[in-house]
RNA sequence: GGGGUCGUGGUGUAGCGGUUAACAUGCUAGCCUGUCACGCUGGAGACCGCGGGUUCGAUUCCCGUCGACCCCGCCA
């Protein structure tokens, strides 16, 4: 006896074979009955000659299935199980609180998510996150064959890595400490180590924001390299990760991306890049919008820059650099062929941010001043500083948020139907 | 934090100053031998978010409150 799943089952035409899953769905035809059978990727439809077979089966019960595998021209899939015995693993206890066997889960977010373990059931809503696993293993994969070693740091931190009051404060053995924002300091330490290093990691935002695309807690990409030349080569390494991306989950996810009717972008060697002056040029002469010198860019803007670049730059990626010292943090490295901006970039994506990233500062004496000039006490800096003592190479990175990548790639409304179980201004369960 | 829209059976919606509060789906009883959104005939299931006000009468109008979603600020 084998075991199959809808991924295998035609694989078996002829042989006997154990299915489990959950009942998906009934339909009783009178003197025999159709039972629809969900497992981890897939349904199986299977033929029970007896129709009694099926009686008392409650929907989502997990059950066990043991029949043989059947050619059959006329079910869509061109094979079904014709069922011999079934085995009520666990019965469900009551209906869930809407249809998981629909195509699509017609039900409003907020009943989605206080339900998040029966939602996820849903075909469609499992499929995001079978893609967003996808993802973060191409991540981690692809920066590993670049010579990329992963790190783990801490989430437990003494201090934010940008000041702001946007930590959460924890109690924290009788003394203050935060939830890191970001593994920015660690990553750069790590640099003076490895060389290369990455780390997927869960950050927190204390900020109390009430949009589409914000969550308090999110999973960061995040990627540090030494020895650059410039944030070009950071940005070349994001494009190398993207093209690999895109081409990949074409491959692993096909599926899941028909299921979600999701429009992956064909892989690119190269991501068009403006400067963020260029940017607001395009803004000015194409969409008649003013934003003046020191005006970041506003959803609005990161809209119409990317429907720009979809239509004359050829990509739905556009990469925005050169953007000034004021609006980035103490360590982005000052560009001195043109003053006042540092060697930084934001990668928008269907209209969304979706990575910062840059050139750090390597020099000491500089990082010190910089820290200076913020107003701001290197003392209180001294475990971060301590390595850029001691040989620190030339280098950047970038932070991307997983969450919004994979909202973007799969057009979800909200940036929580990309979270497992999201964390926002209200929510702090399930 | 500011602005907007919305709360009606489990779910998703319709509706109206006086209704047996409608429809779909789900649940349930029965019928049906090839369905794949199966179909057909019945049944149960809603004090119309909560509090107050206007009114002879409020699910409907007004105010408050709580909650949700969207936009903005800021960010990934």
């Amino acid at each position: 006896m084998i075991q199959v799943t809808a991924q295998t089952l035609g694989r078996h035409i002829g042989q006997e074979a154990i299915l489990e899953g959950w009942v998906h769905r009934v339909r009783a035809m009178g003197n025999f009955a159709f039972l629809l059978v969900r497992d981890a990727r897939g349904v199986v439809q299977t033929v029970l000659e007896d129709p009694r077979l099926v009686e008392g089966l409650n929907l989502e019960s997990a059950v066990r299935v043991t029949g043989r595998v059947v050619g059959e021209p006329r079910s869509a899939s061109g094979a079904e199980l014709h069922v011999t015995s079934i085995e009520v693993l666990s019965p469900a206890l009551e209906p869930p609180p809407f249809d998981l066997n629909k195509k699509v889960l017609e039900v409003k977010l907020d009943a989605i998510l206080d339900h998040r373990s029966l939602s996820l059931r849903h075909p469609k809503e499992r499929a995001v996150f079978r893609i967003e696993g996808e993802l973060v293993d191409c991540f981690r994969s692809y920066l590993r064959g670049k010579g990329f070693i992963e790190i783990f740091t801490s989430k437990i931190v003494a201090a934010g890595t940008e000041g702001g009051a946007n930590l959460f404060p924890i109690e924290y053995m009788g003394t203050r400490a935060y939830l890191a924002q970001s593994p920015q300091f660690y990553k750069q330490m790590m640099i003076g180590v490895f060389g290369r290093v990455f780390e997927v990691g869960h950050v927190y935002r204390a900020e109390p924001h009430y949009t589409s695309r914000h969550i308090n807690e999110y999973l960061s990409l995040d990627l540090e390299m030494g020895f650059i030349d410039s944030e070009q080569d950071v940005m070349r390494m994001e494009m190398g990760f993207l093209a690999t991306l895109m081409g990949r989950l074409q491959e692993t996810c096909a599926e899941e991306i028909a299921l979600l009717g999701a429009r992956i972008p064909a892989p690119q060697a190269e991501l068009p890049q403006i400067t963020l002056a260029e940017a607001k040029e395009v803004l000015r002469q194409r969409f008649g919008k003013e934003l003046s010198e020191e005006d970041d860019l506003d959803p609005e803007s990161e809209r119409l820059l990317c429907q720009h670049s979809a239509e004359r730059l050829g990509s739905e990626f556009l990469f925005v650099t050169r953007y000034p010292i004021s609006v980035r943090p103490m360590y982005a490295m000052p560009d001195r062929e043109h003053p006042g901006a540092t060697r930084s970039f934001d990668l928008l994506f269907r209209g969304m941010e979706v990575t910062t990233g840059g050139q750090r500062i390597h020099e000491h004496a500089m990082l010190v001043a910089s820290i200076q000039s913020r107003g701001l006490d290197p003392e209180d800096f001294a475990f971060y500083l301590e390595p850029f003592k001691h040989g620190m190479p030339p280098h950047g990175g970038l932070a991307i948020g997983t969450e919004r990548l994979t909202s973007k790639l799969l057009d979800l409304e909200n940036i929580r139907q990309a979270a497992l179980f999201p964390r926002d201004i209200k929510r702090l369960t399930p």
